[in-house]
DNA sequence: CGCAGAATAAAGGTCAGACACTTAGCGGTC
DNA sequence: GACCGCTAAGTGTCTGACCTTTATTCTGCG
């Protein structure tokens, strides 16, 4: 009978996972377990940032397990980045302290494969992407500083140099910047994956060269609106910006799988104008 | 020498991990190499979802590892929820499919630490929470169905018991349900762990009775608003909603945290005018 | 005295092998 | 035909050993 050993969630497995039915087996791994309260601790803020748990042996006799199941716990803990181990002397296990990189890879991923599962499409990340990145513009216009704006005039594509390849770069680079100007680091970690996303989804496929030269001046657009702190502006540059990009992933996507003629694809005017430039 | 074991890696370490300097042991630890190669080819598609890998001991085997370093490295994927194992015959690990409710709770575990470790703060949170939450009902208003409509009106508190407690539960479902009809899922996975987190960090302050009330009444117009499909008075009723819950929480936290008069805070214009109710 | 290098020890990393538990499927009994 | 138990494949857990890494301490030489 192993039932004396874990601190008390022999009965709380029940509630812990939809109490009523069938597919999920009584008694969970004790692994699973000692995870759970140790991710509880954390929370809670029993464990604090930086502190250092106690040595795996230690935490392996307090628990009434093997070392083996501390150790397959920790790890689980340490891939969700709630940890990390040390090895040495004065090494050890160490509440980690959450870092925007590892929640942006994580839904880096996590998007990846769900857009490559189909459980959401490309047309809703196209649209997230606008209902994140046109009020980081907006955003943005109102609380760069600087050095933020001279940033994000390094990402300009100068005149004459039209490298696609190092556009592709740019780009990105131009995007992020904008995000980091908006000033809302949970907008920026947000947006960011889903950026990536996309940009790793359409890698392969080159843009035309005149629809290139549009992105560059959209962006020479952008900037100048953001330069000026006009915010509707910038959000309305944004906005046509995305759009563009938008109908080129379309039609890409559409390319790709052929047969799936959503609905509301084509009714949305693409008012697209050619503003200034 | 444990060089000629794993499949690869040896080299890959390098380049993987920040090439420059120092603060990374040169050798990264068996199981976290074999976490990376099977992340691969899960991402990479050459395991697809709901696949079977080998058995821990053959994986082991394969990999030139004991069976514990593949555990472990398994352990790792399975709390990304990249993999889920099944006991006895016929079990085995098995490349899971991506599903809201983890990245939801991922999300949710890391926006509250952030914001416990004020990584990011709670301007931020409630700022990104408007950003979500309005778009969101402009959406809803245009895309919503019957059935979400009833969903959505079933979370109305009936006018005569304003039960304060339930009101907490009723305003989470409320808002979930106008997420659920913006149709956008990326946008309601996102959106949906911000809104938990505040509710969470707040869950003890009672509102007082009126300000309890306006919330009640505000879900009123916004609902009417959607039914009516009217996307404009959608959003603006929401942000109307917001802006008076976020002085709420910001009147809150600046009794929890006194002294930090953050910048921009007066200044903002509380215009949520009665509207109509 | 001071510094370089060796010894130490604490902690994580890895291994091998054994046994327990879970569960689908097979086969036999009534 | 329904029920029951056996079997086998696979994960879950334990034990105990040894390796590797690394901060500290000790030692000895200049």
């Amino acid at each position: 009978m192993a039932s004396d050993r874990l601190i008390d969630l022999a009965a709380a497995a029940h509630e812990a996972h939809k109490s009523g039915s069938l597919p999920v087996s009584r008694v969970l791994p004790a692994y699973h377990q000692v995870a759970e309260q140790l991710q509880g601790l954390i929370m809670r803020g029993t464990l604090t940032v930086g502190e250092r748990l106690p040595s795996e042996g230690v935490l392996a006799t307090q628990f009434g397990v093997s070392r083996s199941t501390i150790r397959e716990a920790l790890r689980g803990l340490s891939s969700q980045r709630l940890v990390h181990t040390k090895r040495g002397v004065n090494g050890g296990t160490f509440v980690a302290e959450p870092a925007y990189e590892h929640v942006q890879a994580y839904l880096e991923t996590t998007i990846g494969l769900m857009s490559g599962a189909d459980v959401v499409t490309v047309d809703e990340i196209l649209e997230a992407r606008e209902l994140f990145e046109v009020p980081a513009a907006r955003l943005a216009a109102t609380r760069r500083d600087e050095d933020q704006l001279a940033g994000l005039k390094a990402t300009l594509v100068p005149d004459g140099e039209a490298d696609i390849d190092s556009g592709f770069e740019g780009h990105k680079e131009f995007h992020f910047a904008i995000l980091k100007a908006s000033g809302n680091r949970l907008l920026e970690v947000i947006t960011l994956p889903v950026f990536s996303v996309l940009q790793t989804r359409f890698r392969r496929d080159r843009a035309s060269p005149d629809l290139y030269a549009s992105i560059v001046c959209d962006h020479q657009d952008i900037y100048d609106a953001i330069a000026a702190s006009d915010a509707e502006a910038s959000a309305r540059c944004m906005y046509a910006h995305l759009e563009r990009l938008r109908s080129m992933y379309e039609r890409i996507d559409r390319a790709a799988h052929p047969g799936l003629t959503e609905v509301a694809a084509p009714d949305e005017p693409t008012q697209t104008s050619a503003e200034a430039c």
